[in-house]
DNA sequence: ATGAATGATTCCCC
DNA sequence: GGGGAATCATTCAT
């Protein structure tokens, strides 16, 4: 509200701008009246419309007034429709149409990616999912951050969207004032629509760079919030004690080659709650630590073997007895079918399968 | 406070 | 494109 007198002040000083050049024009002789008396009395008139910001709103009224009736008024009218005629012309020639603007494009596809403009909750939720999936980030454990990271992005959704409403409320506004300004003026000098058309793009265009600077200022904010929150460097969360178990058993029974196929990893993934990229990441690391210091892992490894031994015992004295020969006949004897598991297990990897894993790695612990 | 452990990223190679 | 190696950044245990 405390803009309109600001707005009302700045119209007038753009409707005015035009009238120095006119007024020098006309008192050049250029205005066709042939009498010394007439080329006065326009001067005088003229120089009541150039004070006329000057005046207080009433007397301005009245003075307008006073103008639109004079005597001489229709005169002066065509003489200015005339003149305009000619700038018209002038002015046709540098106006040109504006291509749409890249730089706008690619902010208004970002917000719109993100979830700031666009569609209410959906858009936001999914280009959370979509940047913590792109960050690897996945389980359960993450919807904490993900909520908050919602959240915030919320609040700059909000602040976006006020301020863009502000701001197209002012361009409303403005331009309102400044069409109204156009009519009241055309009834003293020439305005056509395609004028006032013309004014009313190029006050679009100016609000539309503001809009263009909260636009970049938005898309700065959402791409800090991304890199607080998602990512996943800084919000590092170690797995479960499951999930390492589970990794661990297929990492320690697959010795001779570790490297799990992409099904396998989709189901090591789907057990643990991870994601397959992150099964990948466990691997590869497993894989250089462990190569890097077998002797620091001989104990893990020798627990997660006996374990497995454990398991697949179990597995086939309840399930095949008969298939299995390497199942001893006492039944109850844990540590007997451990230790004898385990040392199938051992040999089985030492032997079985594509073992260049296993012997780089024996050869690189030697040397 | 500090060092080890650990998940993720980056660069390079095949 | 997948894997190895180095590295980063965080978490955990002391």
């Amino acid at each position: 509200m405390d803009d309109q007198p600001r707005l009302m002040h700045s119209t007038h000083g753009v409707g005015m701008a035009g009238h120095p050049g006119l007024a020098q024009h006309m008192q050049d002789g250029t205005g066709g009246a042939d009498g010394e008396g007439r080329k006065q009395d326009i001067g005088d008139i003229l120089q009541q419309i150039m004070t006329i910001t000057d005046q207080s709103l009433d007397e301005a009224q009245a003075r307008k007034h006073a103008l639109n009736c004079h005597r001489m008024k229709p005169a002066l009218f065509n003489v200015l429709c005339e003149i305009k005629e000619k700038t018209v012309l002038s002015i046709r020639g540098a106006q040109e149409e504006e291509p749409p603007d890249a730089q706008l494009m690619r902010l208004d596809n970002m917000l719109l990616a993100e979830g700031v403009s666009g569609p209410e909750k959906g858009g936001g939720s999914a280009a959370a999912a979509a940047a913590a999936a792109a960050a690897g980030g996945g389980g359960s454990d993450n919807s904490v951050e993900h909520s908050d990271y919602r959240a915030k992005l919320s609040q700059i959704r909000q602040i976006y969207h006020t301020e863009l409403e502000k701001y197209e409320q002012a361009c409303n506004e403005f331009t309102t004032h400044v069409m109204n300004l156009l009519r009241e003026q055309s009834r003293t000098r020439p305005i056509s629509p395609k004028e006032i058309e013309r004014m009313v793009g190029i006050i679009h265009r100016k609000f539309s760079s503001i809009q263009m600077q909260l636009k970049q200022s938005t898309c700065e904010a959402v791409m800090i919030l991304r890199s607080r929150f998602l990512d996943a460097r800084r919000k590092r969360r170690n797995f479960n004690k499951q999930a390492t178990e589970i990794l661990n058993e297929y990492f320690y029974s697959h010795l001779s080659n570790p490297y799990p196929s992409e099904e396998a990893k989709e189901e090591l993934g789907k057990k643990c709650s991870i994601t397959v990229s992150q099964v990948s990441n466990w691997f590869g690391n497993k894989r250089i630590r462990y190569k890097k210091n077998i002797g620091k892992f001989q104990e893990e490894a020798n627990m997660y073997a006996a374990k497995t031994a454990a398991t697949a015992t179990n597995v086939s004295t309840h399930g095949s007895q008969a298939n299995s020969p390497s199942t001893p006949n006492s039944a109850g004897d844990d540590f007997y079918v451990s230790y004898a598991s385990c040392i199938a297990t051992l040999l089985t990897n030492k032997v079985c399968g594509p073992n260049r894993f296993i012997v780089n790695s024996v050869a690189m612990y030697e040397a």
